[in-house]
DNA sequence: GATTACTTGTTTGCGACAAGCAAGTCGTTG
DNA sequence: CAACGACTTGCTTGTCGCAAACAAGTAATC
């Protein structure tokens, strides 16, 4: 089984199994690093290492610490965009925004290491020279964007006053999320204080939304 | 003039001027390539030749590359904290939560590449393993604690329902701001749309915080 | 003469990259 | 269809440049 089968249109397995698997045992070793060292502190060496391959094959594979960096950021941010479309899907206005932050909290409790550094790294890739910084820029300006489509669609359905400026409230949400997500990485054991300010973030929104 | 006077009570003045100054100019430099550079990329040797003296004089002064940080994050910290005091000063409830906000948006205008430094420092810290991490969190906590009692205070004043609680909404707060500076830092160019963040927010606190 | 501000020399460790090796892949031919 | 050989790919090892950290030195100040 798992011949060299195959001509064209599939392409050939095991050499690509094997990227996968040591890109997939590369992430888990960074997150691992990056939660418990940081960003200065983690080594490509150590990330090769912890993975059970070489000194060189982080940097070989990635070309740069800050490729790595991009590779996990990609990732778990992909991990997320699923989580996020599956639990939205079909919802607009006040319901979709409701939806959207139950499923932030749930994903920070379920993965934490996996949330802790990507939040890690998005907070770092602020000031120049970063090498992902696109990349975050990209997710944020996506979500922003998500979100206004929410809330105008709520606005089309009637649902939500056409006064409000879905722009404006948009980014105050995303604004929100951030600062919330400040305080849990600073604050890893407050969840409950977190979780409550979810809950004022949602109370917020549906002042800010009201029915028409 | 400005001979070796004085035996006791007043300090040395020639000597102390002279690492007040050095301070003063790495700091400058220091300040200049942090926003110019980033964190990472820039060197202990820039910031001492940048300032005027030998490769070695950060290094020297600071101890360590967190060291510098440490520093620069007070420095600005002092200047900011100067400043709040003095514009809040005998204000509480909304009308010190307005001040504050207010002049948090001067100073973003006033002197951008201090607060822009500070808040590069500042969200870099949040990994493990940072050296400022204490000195930002002091911060942090100050501020929430400053924002709480202008809130009680408004409420024993009477200006506040005594439903609103305190903590919760001084959290909020501080997280809205966090969330403001981090859209500032990612898009300089939008100053209108910061302002307007600040306004939202400061409407979004008249809500949270009403008459009794 | 002693302290202090600052400079210079040296060590160590990491990121980056080039060169190498072995396993894997694929086209071709008998 | 099997077996050979050319090429590709995944991974490892060797080396260089550079920055942080620190020790030892010099000259100004006290």
């Amino acid at each position: 089984m798992g011949q060299p089968a195959l001509k064209s249109g599939v392409l050939p397995r095991r050499q690509a199994d094997r990227t996968a698997q040591s890109d997939a045992r590369m992430l888990e070793a960074a997150v691992r690093l990056i939660v418990e060292r940081g960003i200065e502190r983690t080594t490509l060496k150590e990330v090769g290492e912890l993975a059970g391959y070489s000194r060189g094959l982080a940097g070989y594979r990635f070309g740069s610490k800050g490729g790595l960096y991009s590779f996990v950021v990609k990732s778990i941010g992909e991990e997320w965009i699923r989580e996020l479309t599956r639990v939205t899907e079909g919802k607009v206005g006040v319901e979709a925004l409701t939806a959207a932050t139950d499923a932030h909290y749930r994903f920070c409790v379920e993965a934490p290491d996996h949330v802790r550094a990507f939040y890690i790294l998005w907070f770092e890739s602020i000031g120049p020279g970063s090498e992902y910084k696109d990349v975050i820029a990209g997710i944020h300006r996506r979500r922003q964007r998500d979100v206004m489509e929410w809330i105008r669609m709520g606005i089309d359905g009637g649902r939500i006053s056409p006064a409000v400026n879905a722009e404006k409230v948009a980014r105050q949400f995303c604004a929100a999320i951030i600062g919330i997500v400040y305080q849990w990485l600073v604050n890893p054991g407050e969840l409950p204080e977190i979780e409550s300010m979810y809950s004022e973030l949602k109370r917020t929104m549906q002042l800010l939304l009201p029915a028409p």
